[in-house]
DNA sequence: CAGTGAGCGAGCTTCCGCTTGACTT
């Protein structure tokens, strides 16, 4: 009989623990939760208390059944899943569905995976906390009943497909209002005046720049300063220095490990997690998914070793960073190299990059304060009363930067602090040349994926295991959109004193240009309207903030968890069912104009399948025409005349092979269609201007692809054929497709070696899991 | 992925938070 057997919630922490515990002890992990609520139906039992209705995952069906004969033999179960709400949650579902029994179950809990915090949670084992299971099923529901009841609403008023929930439709908000904020702003420009002075000093040259303090909002007013300098004498009359100071930032959590690998790496917020699990899963660092800035005693004392044998000693300074992050949990440590000694490692140019900017991040958040001079320089101007200054800044000692620095995500990098020439006061300068530049205003950035991020755990939105999966629902719902686009060209003005002469001309630059940065789509500022106008209280961004202090109260057992998520139900549900009543159809609809040929109106709104042109009234007798909008045209932006284009399709093009063929516009883009097959057309191609010829070389093209991609066809079987795809080779059978088995040489295949590849069925294409509903 | 859009109505879609692989037709 098998002594004890712990179960955590990672495979890999399993295999690190079981190293620490020694032959008594079978560790074993339970992937996470091990059961949830049914998908297919909102499993919440209203009448009821809102009791949930769980079910064992069904891809953990397989898990349960084995770690259930494995406790059913065991002296005794620790259930060591994390030490937070949902770890909680888990050891509990855990201890039902595999039928636990209580004098023979304890619970533990570590926040590091080191050999004396494990041996101390074996020594201090607990019950499970029920308030705060009680608490995560609060949670749970209160997501349930949100996300099951606003979505169906979403289909019926909006479009369908689509969904809402407390996390997803708040990061679209988000996006949406940045983008109003945008449009509206107004871009306002100044003149910034510069200098470039020269001095001697003890024979040598020497260069100093400086800005003057202030602005001028006025051209006239800058051309006039520049005539005021005319003549000048300049002569530096005050020079201030003051000590300062830099500390390290604290060490990786999952939301500013993406920040910098987004800033520093260009990685997406994606990208960033599946390397550092890659790095997790061999050993190399830590956690990944954590809220916590914490590092270990033992992290501490490793960093400071390395330190002190690369740096020296005073590079030291150990430190103990606490979170400022609302709502934190904390069950983990911070990211960290799990061996401090190991600047580098093997693996990948994208896990030696991460683990790179890891290990530097992690070890100079255990060093010492760079300590920096700065100067301010003042410069009089002998003809007029305004005054330049110069910047300056001297590292004394550089500490921490000696390995790392925090990226930033401003985008107005325009000051730069450099070293200043040797100065003294009452040095006498010649001005080589003063320039009067227009600078603009510029809007907020747009998020990048990682900046969402950051916004999200700010209001305490999301959890670390979440912040990626949701930015991939939010653009595969088709709300947002991430994309690079291009910029405009902006003309400005620029003066310039030299020599006493004044010179001016306009110079141009380009503006507005962003890379990888979310915008978003028609479909989510409609959604995000409509939420707005019906459902304000769960798009506000304090939502969150709130229920989690009534979760915390529920917690500390002073809160019913039902009644919370009665109060909130009550309210709630009948907002559902009166916009369910009351609302009519929320497409966008905005009238563009009128058809000059026939009088029709046209509208722009949305449909079935998305943005869409409408030819006619709704109620008119005469069914209306409709075509989708192309993908670089908005609801906002079109215009009759790009909407009449529209209409123009399908166009009759001449005959190729005695068949017509027409060219259209379709879901995936514009195609050519002959003898009912379908052609896409070319990225460079324009479909207003195909021609005949033009058609056939597509058709002729596309028909070359197909016999290079073809392997093999049979006379007797024109429905058989093997093909080399995407995946590499398949055999495609009357609209079906089926896979090769593995060393089976494609080329070699017969008709009838191709018939028992099909007949069999662990060949059959994979059905998507459609529950089967009895036939009534 | 397959080239639609009213209306009729069946049947489908959907949440957040914990975890990894499987493996694309």
């Amino acid at each position: 009989m098998l002594k004890n057997l712990v179960i955590v919630e990672s495979p890999a922490k399993a295999k690190t623990i079981e190293g620490f515990l020694g032959k008594d002890f079978v560790v074993k992990s339970s992937y996470g939760h091990v059961r949830d609520l049914n998908k297919t139906q909102l499993s919440v039992d209203i009448e009821n208390g809102f009791m949930p209705q769980y079910e064992v995952s069904p891809d953990k069906k397989k898990l349960i059944a084995e770690l259930k004969k494995l406790a059913k033999d065991t002296e005794m179960v620790w259930l060591a899943s994390d030490e937070d709400r949902e770890g909680e949650a888990i050891s509990w579902h855990l201890f039902e569905a595999l039928g636990l029994k209580e004098d023979k179950t304890k619970r533990i809990v570590f926040h590091e995976i080191t050999k004396t915090a494990i041996q101390k949670a074996i020594e201090n084992p607990r019950e499970i906390d029920h308030n705060l299971v009680s608490a995560q099923q609060a949670r749970r529901v209160l997501d349930r009943l949100v996300g099951y009841e606003l979505s169906p609403l979403l289909w019926k008023k909006v479009k369908p497909g689509l969904s809402a929930g407390r996390v997803q439709s708040v990061a679209v908000r988000l996006i949406v209002e940045r983008e109003e904020e945008i449009k509206n702003f107004e871009s306002s420009s100044a003149f910034r005046i510069t200098a470039q002075f020269t001095f001697e000093k003890d024979g040598q040259k020497h260069q100093l720049q400086a800005e003057l303090a202030e602005r001028f909002e006025k051209e006239e007013k800058a051309r006039e300063f520049l005539y005021s300098c005319v003549g000048a004498g300049y002569t530096i009359t005050a020079i201030e220095k003051k000590p300062s100071k830099k500390s390290p930032a604290a060490p990786f959590t999952t939301s500013t490990l993406q920040q910098e690998a987004s800033r520093k790496l260009g990685f997406s917020v994606a990208n960033t997690m599946r390397v550092a699990q890659q790095l997790y899963e061999s050993g190399k660092i830590t956690y990944m998914r954590t809220d916590s800035v914490n590092l270990s005693n033992l992290a501490i004392t490793m960093a400071k070793e390395a330190i002190t044998e690369t740096y020296g000693e005073k590079y030291v300074k150990t430190r103990n960073y606490t979170t400022k992050t609302k709502g934190a949990q904390e069950a983990h440590e911070a990211i960290r190299p799990t061996y401090l000694d190991q600047p580098e490692v093997k693996g990948s140019a994208d896990e030696k990059r991460l683990y790179d900017l890891i290990y530097k991040r992690t070890i100079a958040s255990q060093m010492a304060d760079a300590k920096l001079e700065k100067t301010q320089v003042t410069i009089d101007v002998s003809t007029n009363k305004k005054q330049f200054t110069a910047k300056g800044e001297v590292i004394l000692f550089d500490g921490f930067l000696k390995v790392y620095m925090e990226g930033t995500d401003d985008e107005n990098g325009e000051e730069s602090n450099h070293l200043l020439p040797p100065i003294s006061k009452g040095q006498q300068l010649n001005l080589n040349e003063m320039i009067a530049q227009e600078r603009f205003t510029r809007h907020a950035a747009r998020y990048t994926e990682a900046a969402l991020v950051k916004k999200m755990e700010e209001l305490g939105i999301g959890r670390p295991s979440t912040y990626a999966p949701t930015i991939s629902t939010v653009q595969k719902r088709g709300y947002v959109v991430k994309e690079d686009r291009e910029g405009t060209v902006r003309n400005y003005k620029v003066m310039s004193l030299k020599k006493d002469k004044l010179s001016e001309k306009t110079a141009s630059e380009n503006t507005g240009f962003e890379k990888s940065k979310l915008f978003p789509t028609d479909i989510g500022t409609l959604v995000n309207k409509f939420l707005c106008q019906y459902f304000e209280g769960i798009i506000d961004y304090n939502f969150t903030a709130n229920v989690e202090k009534e979760f915390d109260e529920i917690a500390m057992g002073q809160k019913e968890w039902n009644l919370m998520i009665s109060e909130f139900y009550g309210p709630f549900h009948k907002k559902i069912e009166d916009t369910t009543e009351n609302a009519g159809k929320f497409s966008g609809e905005k009238l563009l104009g009128t058809d000059p040929e026939s009088g029709k109106n046209i509208f722009v709104k949305v449909g079935r399948y998305g943005p869409m042109v409408q030819l006619g009234d709704t109620d008119s007798e005469e069914k209306p025409k409709f075509a989708g909008l192309r993908k670089n045209q908005t609801m906002e932006t079109i215009t009759l005349d790009e909407a009449l284009d529209l209409f123009s399709f399908p166009r009759t093009l001449g005959n190729y092979e005695d068949k017509e063929m027409t060219v259209a516009i379709g879901r995936f883009g514009p195609y050519v269609k002959h003898d009912s097959k379908f052609f896409s057309l070319q990225k460079t191609d324009d479909p207003a201007d195909i021609e005949t010829e033009r058609a056939i070389e597509i058709i002729e093209a596309k028909r070359e692809k197909d016999r290079n991609s073809t392997i093999a066809t049979f006379d007797k079987e024109p429905d058989l054929k093997v093909l080399d795809g995407r995946y590499g080779p398949y055999i495609s059978y009357k609209k079906k497709n089926y896979k090769i088995p593995k060393g089976t040489d494609p080329e070699t295949l017969d008709l009838e070696a191709c018939m028992k590849i099909v007949d069999n069925p662990d060949n059959a294409p994979k059905k998507r899991f459609t529950r089967k509903k009895s036939s009534k």
